[in-house]
RNA sequence: GGCGGUGUAGCUCAGUUGGUUAGAGCGAGCGGCUCAUAACCGCUAGGUCAUGGGUUCGAGUCCCGUCACCGCCA
């Protein structure tokens, strides 16, 4: 039996868990599930990174303790275990004792190593980041180039880890193990980042309290990376009273497997090896680092309010389908994109169409004609056979590779085939015209055969849903393992319960149209926290140009509106729609100089489309237009 | 700037070591069926495989240039 460790990142608790963590996780339960099924002994671990200053001055400017703090995020993450069905082995935090004993046993072998030593450590510093920058990479007027706002200059000792010790045996390992990090083209960055020259590593901090104690260096505080990757041993037991679990799963484990986002690989991939390296322990075996999802094409990010929210969609659809379409529409490795319309044309058409219709029709029949229960015949000889085995391997390869949307894939294209066998076959008409034959009896048992194997299959990815579906075509007991994969398990004259809809279609037109008339407050509810302070680059991502009004007419029933046409400096007027009417008239707008947002995603208003806004500010309900004081060319920037 | 990657049907993507008429799903059009969640089945859709050149009997698939986009460079 081989072991199959697995772990997702542990996630920072400066903020509540949101579709990227849900993710990652998820793709880790999925991945877990499997291997048990396939006879592993598995432990699957998850957790929180809970030190540093960040956590720390967020938690004073609240008034409470840091570990209050953390606590409230961290039963976030833990409601989240029972809402999604993850079925992880372990949780850890970083501010356990458990997680420091490993911490200092670490450390006391990378110091017995010689690989420690103090130095003083200056630059330019953002706190918000822990971070120190060079000059060159600072941001216009000494700003941190991530969040824009002033960096300090700071001039401390902090203990350094000889990183550059390990450039060599890094490389070598990367040739050694081209596997060790995928997909493969990451391995590309993470070489050529090592190949570039490795600096020693900071690995202390001298004026964080929340954090653990460095061992032996009095008034350091250990850095948030090296204390962080170190949970992926210590919630083992690695230097702790019981490691059993670490030498079953790690010292001596087959598969040690690090699931990452793509920002975080070169931690995973060239810090972390070079400490095991360095302390002497066994390295993972592979670091997988997956892409990012995008909300309409665009970067999610709290800023821009386009953050999706997994509860609602929780909520409305249930966790298995949501699993179902992160693990469906993510090419694994690659960025994917989120958005309402593709998640519900996954849901109608694979979820609801070609799953849930198929278990429904296949057993309103077999119910119909065998009174209730699978059909008395089984079928050893048909053409699905051929099919199921295929896809059975196809499935299996697939997983074996995390390529999740190809595994399911292939159990669909079963689904297909049955749906195609069926038409062919007629059972709707052998019942009619013979009854309940033995010819319709195997029609019917291959049918629900068929569907038994894809809900076999999805049995990690749909971990109640699968099981629901097994229940319906009469497999009441879900398998353990993958041998269920095999053609033949579906009993016969076994109980067939009544149907219900598994996955009910969804209006897409009513949906959607729903979704736009909440959008409005959504937006405002989750940007507002966010916009007391914004940083330089996002100010700049509106493109504010002077512009002078050319013509301006009444929009046609509606006694707001004003459709304008401006001169942006573009040499064609542009067209927009500004919602001015109730102060201004049109003609004496012709002629004045205004502020339009010139970026903006045209909108239709009235079957009008905008392309801009004018910027006005909002006195008692009334706008009031701004003004250059002195004119200045069409299309000048403001900022 | 350096290194790496991507660019294939309206959309999302597959296309192995170069080889018969370039594929899938979704969407669209047409037809069929009626057991089923207005589901299902069949057929059709004519994409200069970003672009210019080259190698070859033959290139989406190899080489060079160009353009666009993306990633990494503590």
């Amino acid at each position: 039996m081989s072991s199959f460790y697995l772990t997702t990142p542990i996630y920072y608790v400066n903020g509540p868990p949101h579709l990227g963590h849900m993710y990652t996780t998820i793709v880790g339960d999925t991945l877990v599930r499997y291997r048990r099924m396939a006879g592993d002994a598995t432990y699957f671990l998850t957790g929180t990174d809970e030190h540093g200053q960040n956590i720390e001055r967020a938690a004073h400017k609240e008034g409470i303790e840091p570990i209050e703090l953390a606590d409230r995020i961290v039963a976030e993450y833990v409601r989240l275990r029972g809402r999604l069905g993850f079925s992880y082995d372990d949780f850890i935090r970083t501010t356990e004792e458990r997680h420091r004993w490993g911490v200092e046993e670490i450390i006391r072998r990378i110091e017995a190593a010689g690989d420690l030593y103090t130095a003083v450590h200056e630059g330019w510093y953002c706190s918000p980041c822990e971070t120190f920058y060079t000059e060159k990479e600072l941001g216009p007027g000494k700003t941190c180039p991530v969040h824009g706002t002033p960096v300090e200059w700071k001039s401390e000792e902090n203990v350094f880890f000889r990183l550059s010790k390990y450039q060599q045996p890094l490389l070598d390992l990367y040739r050694q193990h081209p596997d060790f990090v995928r997909p493969a083209t990451r391995l590309n960055e993470v070489r050529s980042f090592v190949e570039s020259g490795l600096r020693d590593l900071s690995v202390s901090r001298a004026s964080v309290e929340w954090g653990i104690p460095f061992p032996g260096r009095p008034g350091q505080t250990v850095y948030v990376w090296l204390d962080a990757l170190i949970n992926y041993v210590s919630a083992l037991g690695f230097g702790g009273p019981s490691t059993a679990l670490y030498e079953r799963f790690w010292e001596r484990g087959d598969t040690r497997l690090h699931l990452v986002g793509k920002d975080i690989l070169r931690h995973h991939a060239v810090y972390w090896p070079a400490f095991l390296l360095s302390a002497g322990l066994p390295l993972p075996t592979r670091v997988w680092a997956h892409g990012w999802w995008h909300r309409d094409g665009r970067k999610m990010s709290k800023s821009q309010g386009n953050v999706v929210r997994p509860d609602d969609l929780v909520d409305r659809f249930g966790a298995d389908a949501v699993r179902y379409f992160l693990l469906r529409e993510m090419v694994f490795g690659q960025d994917a994109s989120f958005s309402d319309e593709a998640f519900i044309d996954r849901y109608n058409s694979d979820l609801a169409n070609d799953l849930g219709n198929t278990v429904s029709r296949v057993v309103t029949l077999a119910r119909k004609a065998f009174d209730g229960r699978t059909p008395p015949e089984r079928c050893e000889d048909n053409l699905l056979i051929a099919v199921a085995r295929q896809t059975a391997a196809d499935y299996r390869a697939a997983m074996e590779e995390l390529a999740f949307s190809r595994a399911l894939e292939a159990l669909w294209r079963l689904l297909a085939e049955a749906n195609q066998y069926l038409v062919v076959r007629e059972p709707w008409k052998l019942i009619k015209t013979e009854g309940a034959t033995e010819q319709l009896s195997r029609v019917l048992w291959n049918g629900l055969e068929a569907v038994r194997i894809v809900a076999t299959g999805l049995l990690p990815f749909m971990p109640r849903v699968a099981a629901e579906v097994l229940a319906a075509v009469g497999s009441a007991e879900p398998p353990a393992s993958l041998d269920a994969l095999a053609w033949g398990g579906t009993p016969t004259n076994a109980e067939l319960p009544e149907p219900k809809p598994l996955f009910p279609r969804i209006d897409k037109e009513a949906y959607l149209a729903e979704g736009k008339a909440s959008e409005k407050e959504t937006t405002m509810e989750t940007a507002a926290p966010e916009t007391s302070r914004i940083s330089i680059d996002q100010f700049f991502q509106a493109e504010l140009k002077v512009a002078t009004v050319l013509a301006a007419e009444p929009v046609p029933k509606s006694n707001k509106l004003l459709k304008l046409s401006v001169d942006v400096g573009e040499g064609t007027p542009r067209t927009l729609v500004a919602g001015i009417a109730l102060a201004y008239r049109p003609e004496e707008l012709v002629g004045k100089q205004v502020v339009v947002v010139a970026n903006l995603q045209p909108a239709k208003l009235m079957g009008v489309e905008s392309n801009g806004m004018v910027l006005a500010a909002s006195l008692d309900g009334k706008p009031v237009l701004l003004h250059p004081a002195a004119p200045v060319p069409n299309g000048t920037r403001v900022k």
